[in-house]
DNA sequence: GCAATTATCTGACCTAAGTCAGATAATATG
DNA sequence: CATATTATCTGACTTAGGTCAGATAATTGC
């Protein structure tokens, strides 16, 4: 059998070998080589500080010092002793620079559209692209603290109650249901966790507390392209660990039985099933889990 | 918005560009340049004749030159003259390079495999990442005339197959069904298409022949993940030309409206309805074109 | 204040990859 | 058969990328 797992994944990686490559060679149209323009990209997306840009490029510190050379050369970037230690050195684009970067950015992005706009459903090959990314970067999904009012956590809360929409049988809305208010899931009452894989939210989990012995688990959601990679537990391990270092004693949590992938990982993950203790409206199971 | 269109293909790219270096430099595990690698490869594949190799992996003629006498002298490959041209030389695997290719063979399996294996539900990921490879490789799906009873062939009749009875309300079974004789869509009477992408068949089309001036279209499918690449007008238009080659004046077809995107294909290139002219007792619209 | 540590830079060096102008030998063409 | 063409090879050269051992200067720790 030539269409067997095995294949198709070593198919996916010709393709994109084969694709890659003319997609990074498009950057020498600028006539810059790819080493520059990554350095010149990287300090574009904002990241200032040298060693972080080695890092996060992984290259030598010669290598690195001679890319700036270079592009300080040709008039793209400036680089100042860092403030508090001087040892370090900051970079920033100048004008010139900048408008250099505008133009890969316009680049990527003309790239970006034209493959989109060849396909006649975009946002079903989106979704596959989608999968594919947060499948390839799993171990850089970050879970990350923030406000449940900020632009990522609204992104995945709208997602969250659209899914609750489609899947309960007589829809989902919010106002009917106990919304909590956003002060319980910051600290030091809650908190609200984002993972965030490569600047696009895939989950979210809120700790809402009282200020009390007890909390609850509010808005678990997996964005469908990230599922299957575990990072469900991982947000719940996360939160309890929190609810763990607020003090908190007691964690309760309300689900609902159209969503049995839920249920599961409760049942399998040392919470208990307990009787109703609030009156919404939506959720017919009751979790509680003692730490 | 920072969750748009673009942005999110630009996201695939940069997953891609970043795991795919480690995907690479795997290779270099076996302490062979990447070139030499890539060559290596190439021959293994059955690729023999050099000239045809350079042009597969676009090389210079003094690179791969060089990259074959490297592979030589590593004891790797052996190169002859060609038996009619003997300007011309061709390469094969010895023994040694032949267990060599097999490691490089084994580590992408063992690569592919852990990929997989790490996701909870790899058929979902696997149809996530043949939407992409398509859809990336779309100019370099081919179409190919097959015997219809190749494996690639009934590959993809198998699909269609499947796909019928999940969209009939009563299922579909093909013995119940006119299953058209398989020497009727072979030359010289008609023609079996495969639409392959790398090594994947993704859709397929019969010209049913009888003879004569009226021939039939039969099992058009293209596969779910190379849907909107605009692969059912091509195979279509291929078909035709092909019909017309083969003098033929009438093209026939039927078809059922639970395939409303067939009926609207049909309608979009110069079909129209006609009146039921057989007693297959799937399809519920039928529709002719002269040629 | 002095030694150890740290961030960056410089010079010397290396490999991989790629380009280009002939050289060589076989084949095709008139 | 002479000439042009073709496939491959060789030598000379270039660029990109990368490594490594100090040099330099600032900061930290005792």
């Amino acid at each position: 059998m030539t269409h067997d797992p095995i294949s198709r994944v070593r198919r996916f990686n010709r393709a994109v070998t084969a694709e890659v490559g003319a997609l990074d060679t498009s950057f020498l149209g600028r006539g810059r080589p790819l080493g520059a323009a990554r350095v010149l990209n990287a300090i574009g997306q904002g990241q200032s500080e040298i060693a972080a840009i080695r890092d996060y490029l992984s290259l030598d510190s010669g290598l690195m010092s001679r890319l700036l050379r270079g592009l300080e050369d040709e008039g793209l970037i400036e680089t100042v002793p860092d403030q508090q230690d001087a040892r370090r050195r900051v970079a920033r684009l100048t004008d010139t620079g900048r408008s250099e970067f505008q133009e890969y950015e316009a680049l990527s992005n003309a790239q970006a559209k034209t493959f989109l706009a060849r396909h006649s459903s975009p946002e079903h090959l989106l979704r596959a692209m989608d999968i594919v990314a947060s499948s390839l970067r799993r171990d850089h999904i970050a879970l990350e603290e923030k406000d449940p009012r900020h632009e990522d956590a609204l992104y995945c809360l709208g997602e969250y109650y659209g899914e609750l929409a489609r899947r309960f049988d007589n829809g989902f809305d919010v106002s009917l249901s106990r919304d909590p208010d956003a002060k319980d899931m910051i600290r030091p009452r809650g908190v609200f966790l984002v993972a965030m894989s490569d600047g696009l939210p895939v989950g979210c989990v809120g700790l809402k507390g009282s200020g009390g012995d007890v909390a609850e688990i509010k808005r678990l959601w997996v964005a469908p392209s990230a599922r299957g990679l575990g990072l469900a537990k991982r947000l719940m391990t996360s939160a309890e660990t929190i609810a763990r270092n607020l003090t908190i004693k007691i964690l309760r949590l309300d689900t609902n039985s159209a969503l049995p992938e839920a249920k599961q990982l409760y049942r399998g993950t040392g919470w208990t099933e307990i009787d109703r203790f609030n009156d919404d409206p939506y959720p017919d199971t009751f979790f509680e889990k003692r730490l």
